[in-house]
Order: structure tokens, then sequence, then C-alpha cells
DNA sequence: GAGCACTGC
């Protein structure tokens, strides 16, 4: 008789439901979400839904939900556990009756989109309506209707800085923590207090197996978190190790793949190296040495296709990873092979269906952070063993593989480290402290991290946010601070942002911040360098690489009906256009906390500049490089590190002091995009940090000892200050 | 006279 009006969550007491009541729901006629009958489209995903392993410990999943607050849990790829689990907590949760939403996060854009997607269609509803993802750029969800939501942990981050209890959230799932990134790392210590403060709110924190210990350790309340284990489902891959260390990875790796073609059976292959250069290299000497092979044998060796993969690649050419491989020359010839080789980005953001062989020489590029000059830099460095490990999974997707490892057995067990540094411990925290700060964390050296990164390099993005003036002498976080943490950029460029408006040139810093955000907008491809150069030699501004790239931006801006203006310029349409969307996001932040977006456009082309390079000494005060010496060798105040200018540096003199970017460290110290200051500008500005009473001795002190000493002569000889009047333009030297 | 591992807000 009620049975037909009867609600399907009828009898389901929040938080405590079983899998029994739940398996009655999802294999019910009614969609308790929408009220309309299942589709028979989602009787069919059902099915596929039901052989997951995870499916099959629904039970033991509501049991341990139940009972506790925070659940580590591990499973291997392929055991469903990022569709199902969130789903599971719906059930439980039953955030929908009460204004509330379980959060999923991911590392990754893609992951985020494509999960939300696919749960979307398993619970039979719209994509955006209840079950929605939130990314930056784009926010999937309808406030009020949306219970699930798949977000990127940065975005949930940005979340936790402005409302630190999260009150939205019934139930917050960190998927992929064994990635560790800074965003997972962080949440993971603001969750651990956040569930002391809220006893309603839910924690599973999901990995893949080798950390689970640690977080069970790290989430002990009152006993470390309960483990739920759910298997993988990937087939076996068998590992081979070298006899002897290999003194040349990339020759042995070539070597390796042509050994595989010409023994192994059919199945391709997918090689890891550390980046774009060599990668090309590689490529270039395989087809090579494969026309050789084939030359020699044509009737049992096929042909190979060689696919480079690396991030910077335009997206049409990382499509073509997914071409089959080769046909056999002749009909019933020797079958042809796709070897693969690529960056990192294939060992966690991008799966490669059918290989079957992978070749790892267990090196990668990683970001390292020395806190003592302030630089991020990368470094070819071993793997861990983990990654090791999961290199080798990309074998076993689709049928049991072999992975040839380019090193002893021994060094894989002595030498590699159990897991890849965390990226807190690796990474400048300037950004991060400021978040922390402004979410309400009082004492960053006793926050309780999953790693405590190093002292010194807490003091230094300490020190640097005060010299911004967005932290107190006491670490308290001022107005300035509070409005350059709403900006999703380093401290250095949301000041500049904040202050421009002062200097008449908050459109052309937006822009600079902007291009400054993205990829590197110039290309050069290997066999039209001359015309690349020639291109940007057009679009150089001399004054410096900073007006350079609003040059280019503007310019771009002007071209964006000549479809073909990016290209022609030897410039990425990718990048910019990128820029592009930065730039209206970091307009309408402006807009929000009411910054005066001021150009004075009237005014003549030198003082504009002027005005735009003193709002970057605002924010970059402290990367300022000194010349010294006369080739063009520069130190760099304070740390007195020596630098050159980078070769695409634009400039076309060699100014006494320099703004710059970036250090980047490769076969020598480099400074690259690099503008022409004043030692003037630098004390009038930014005089807490340039107090000469506590400069170091050198030759940058005596300049700018001298510089005061003028100013102080002028200053006394006239009435009054004329420091607005525009500085005389230099001579230009060609 | 050289380089961009990979994410993310």
């Amino acid at each position: 008789m009620a049975g037909s009006t009867k609600h399907p969550l009828f009898g389901f007491l929040p938080r405590n439901v079983t899998a029994k009541q739940v398996q009655g729901v999802v294999e019910g006629n009614e969609n308790p979400f929408t009220r309309l009958p299942h589709s028979p489209q989602y009787r069919k995903i059902l099915e596929a839904r039901k052989k997951l392993p995870v499916f099959a410990q629904m039970d033991e999943f509501y049991k341990m939900f139940t009972k506790h607050q925070i659940i580590v849990m591990v499973g291997e790829t392929g055991s469903g556990k990022t569709t199902q689990i969130p789903q599971f907590v719906v059930y439980s949760d039953m955030p929908q009756t009460k204004n509330k939403i379980v959060a999923c996060t991911q590392p990754r854009r893609v992951a985020a989109m494509s999960v939300a997607k696919r749960v979307a269609d398993e619970m039979d509803v719209q994509l955006g309506r209840q079950v929605g993802y939130s990314i930056r750029f784009e926010d999937m969800t309808e406030p009020g209707t949306t219970f699930l939501k798949y977000m990127t942990d940065g975005m949930l981050l940005r979340e936790a800085m402005n409302d630190p209890d999260l009150q939205r959230y019934s139930t917050i799932i960190l998927d992929e923590a064994h990635e560790r990134t800074l965003a997972t790392d962080i949440l993971m210590g603001l969750l651990k207090a956040l569930v002391k403060r809220r006893k309603d709110l839910k924690i599973i924190i999901m990995s893949a197996t080798l950390d689970a210990l640690k977080f069970q350790k790290y989430f002990t309340i009152d006993d470390p978190a309960p483990l739920f284990k759910v298997p993988g489902r990937t087939h076996p891959v068998e590992i081979f190790y070298t006899q002897e260390p290999e003194p040349d990875y990339v020759e042995a790796a070539i070597r390796t793949v042509l050994m595989i073609h010409r023994a192994e059976e059919p199945g391709d292959i997918l090689l890891f190296l550390t980046g774009e250069e060599e990668i090309e290299d590689a490529c270039r000497k395989i087809k090579i040495e494969a026309d050789d092979l084939i030359a020699q044998d044509p009737d049992t060796v096929g042909p190979l296709s060689c696919i480079p993969l690396y991030s910077s690649l335009p997206p049409q050419q990382q499509q073509r990873i997914f071409d089959p491989a080769p046909s056999p020359r002749v009909p019933g010839g020797p079958p042809g092979r796709k070897v693969v080789i690529s960056t990192n980005i294939a060992e966690t953001s991008l799966t490669i269906d059918g290989i079957v062989y992978v070749v790892d020489p267990g090196f990668s590029k990683q970001k390292i952070y020395n806190p003592r000059i302030r630089v991020e830099s990368l470094l070819v460095s071993p793997i861990s063993k983990a990654s090791a490990q999961q290199r080798a999974g990309r074998a076993g997707r689709t049928r049991p593989g072999k992975c040839f490892r380019l090193y002893t057995e021994k060094d894989f067990m002595k030498e590699l480290e159990e897991q890849t540094h965390p990226e807190i411990l690796r990474s400048n925290l300037a950004n991060t402290v400021l978040e922390l700060v402004k979410a309400g964390i009082k004492d960053l050296v006793r926050f309780d991290y999953v790693d405590a990164p190093a002292p010194e390099t807490l003091m230094r993005a300490l020190e640097l946010l005060n010299y911004l003036a967005a932290l107190d002498d006491d670490g308290n976080l001022t107005s300035m601070g509070s409005m350059m943490s709403e900006f999703p950029l380093d401290p250095q460029m949301s000041k500049m942002l904040i202050v421009s408006p002062e200097f008449h040139c908050s459109q052309e810093i937006l822009a600079i911040v902007a291009m400054l955000s993205v990829p590197n907008v110039w290309l050069r491809p290997n066999n039209q360098r001359k015309e690349a150069d020639a291109a940007k030699q057009l679009l150089t501004v001399p004054d410096g690489d900073h007006l350079t790239l609003l040059n280019v931006f503007n310019e771009y801006q002007n071209n964006l009906h000549d479809r073909n203006w990016s290209w022609n310029n030897y410039l990425s349409a990718r990048s910019l256009s990128q820029a592009d969307n930065v730039r209206s996001q970091l307009l309408r932040i402006m807009e929000r906390l009411e910054i005066g977006v001021v150009t004075k456009s009237y005014e003549d082309q030198t003082r504009h500049y002027m005005n735009i390079r003193k709002a970057l000494v605002c924010g970059f005060f402290m990367q300022v490089a000194h010349k010294e010496g006369e080739k063009g060798s520069y130190i760099t105040i304070k740390d007195n590190q020596a630098v050159s200018l980078h070769p695409s540096c634009g400039l076309d003199t060699q100014p006494e002091w320099v703004l710059f970017n970036e250090f980047v460290l490769t076969t020598r110290a480099y400074i690259r995009t690099v503008t022409d200051i004043r030692a003037e500008w630098l004390l009038e500005l930014t005089a807490n940090y340039y107090d000469l009473g506590s400069f170091p001795d050198g030759e940058a002190k005596l300049a700018l000892q001298r510089v005061l000493k003028k100013q102080i002569g002028k200053n006394a000889k006239a009435a009054g200050p004329d420091r607005d009047k525009p500085l005389k333009k230099k001579p230009k030297t060609s």
C-alpha cells in the first residue's frame, strides 16, 4: 500500500546504515536523489560496479565508517575506491538532507573532472547537479543541490583559508594522499586539528599501500586510525635488473628498447627519461638504430614507432600516444611496435593502455629548494622505491608485463629511498605560510605536519612575508597580508598587484603577473631558432623582460582576430590564452577586494614604464642583483651569489641594478626575466629591506651609500624632494 | 649563448 509512495531512503539512519539497506536502494527502481526511475544505462553500469573489488566490502566499510571518525584506506589501482567510496559515504551521511557536502579531493584537475563525470553517470544524475566538481576556473556545482563534490586539493585548501571549520562538509575524503602534494599535506594537518573541534566531521585518507602505516600513526586521536584495505585488480609484472650498474643510462635504455623489439613478444614499450631534450635525443637515436636493424633483418624485425611525451608538448602531439602500433610492412610480416618515451608525466598523470614493457633507468628530475639562497631548482636524481614500483605497474594494466630496471637489485634495495620526499620538504613555503596564517594557524613551527619542513625554510618564508608587510613583527597577519592571501599567487606578485594603483599601472601589472604565472610563452623549434629569435627581437622592450612580457600580452590582445598571430610570432597560443584566463581571475579578485584598477594612459611611455618598474620593485626587492666587474657578472644583494644574465634576456645594456624573477641553476647560475631598476627606488620604496645599517658589506652597499649621499646633498640644495620628476632617460647603446 | 620534471590555487 505505502510501498509506491515511500521514499527509497525511508528508514535510513544517518551514519548508521547497513550494506543491506544500501544494496536494496541501489538495486531498486527509483533513484533516491531524483525520485525518477533508474535508466537502462544505470543498470548496465551497476553490473560493472558490482564487479569492483571494493563493492564486495560494502558491509565491512559501513561497520568501520559508522564507528570511527577517521579512516585510512589503501587500495591498489583498479580497486574502484575513488568512484565507489564517496558514493558509499553519501548513503551514510545523507548530506542532501542537511545541506551538507561530501568532498573528495584529487591532486589533478583532469582527475577531478573525469571522476565526477563517471560518478554522475553511475548515480544516474546530471553532472553539475547532485554530483559536481570544482577546479580553478571552473565550478561545476549547483549550490543547494550538489552534495557530492570532487575537487582539487588546492581548491579545498583555499576554502579552508576562509572557513577553517569547513562547515559545508560532512565528510572529507583525501584521495591519492600517497602523492604527498603540498596541498594534501597541509590539509592533513588542518583536518587533524579540525576533527577535535568538529566531532560531526568524518575524514577518509585514501592512499596506495606503502604509506598507510605512517598515515595511521599520524591520525592517532586515542588510537591509531583504523585501516581499510581494498585489493587491486592488476596483472603481474615480472621485474628484471641489470647485473652491473650502467654508466650511461640513456645509452643503456636505447639498447634495452631495441633488445625488447628484437626478442620479445608483441606489446608496446614505455621508457622513462628525465626531460624534453633527453627524450627527443633518444627518439632520434632509436629511430636510426631500429631502421638499421630492419635493414639487416627485414624478415624478423617489424616497424617501430617512437613517440615522445612531456607536458610542454602541444595536446595534439600528446594524443599520439594513443595511436595504435604500426602495421607490418607486408601482410603477414613481423608485427610493428610502439615505444613511448616519457617524463614522469606517464607515472601518474597519464595512463597509456596496451603497455606491456616498461624500461626504467631509475632517474627523474626533481624540484629541490635551498632555503639558504632561497632558490628552487631542478635536479636529475634517483627515484624512490615507491616510484619504481609505480613505473613497473604501468606494464600490467592490460595483461601480464615485464619491467626492465637499468640498475642492480642491490642498488634498488640499498640505495633507493622508500618514498619520494614529499613536496613540502622540497618547496619554497612563502605562499603556504601565508595560507596557514590566514587559516588561523598561529605557531607555524609547532604545527603538526605529517613531515615538518626545515625550520630555515619556515624562517625564510616568515622573513619574506614580514618584509612584504603581510605579517607584522610578531607574525600576525596584517590587512595587507589578508588581501595578499586572496590571490592564488606568490606573495611578491600579489603585493605588486595591490600596490599597482599607487603607480597608475594596475592593468599592466595584471598582465605581467598573468604572464609570469603561465608556462614559457616563447617557442623555439629546433630547426627555426634564428627565425624564432628574430621574431622575439621585434617584441622586445629594451628596458626589461617584464615590459617585454607586457608588450607580448598587449599585442596578443590586439591581434586576437588573427588566428595565426601566435604561431607566426613563435609564441605559445596555449600559454597566452592561459595568461588571459589568469588575468581575468586576478582582475575579479581585485574588484572583489575593491582595489581600484587604475591606469593613467595619458602619461608618456618612459614615465609609464618607470612606474611599472617601480611597482615591480615593491614586490621583488629581494630579488635584485648588482653589477660587479665588467663582463656582465652580477652579484645578488645580501646573499652574494655570483650570477649572469640568462641568454634569453632582452636588455640592450648591462644596467648597474637589475631585478629578476627567477634564479636558475644549470651549467651556471643565471637570473632570468630581468628588468633594469634604479638604486633610488630601492632606497625609497623598500627602505625597510635596504636599511644600510644592517646591510652586508660589499660593493652593493657602497653603491647604495653613494646614492644616499647624493640624495641628501640634492635635497639639501633644493627646497623640497623632486623624486616624482621622471629621471633622465639613459642613452641607448645598440 | 641556453632550457621547462610534474601538479595546483
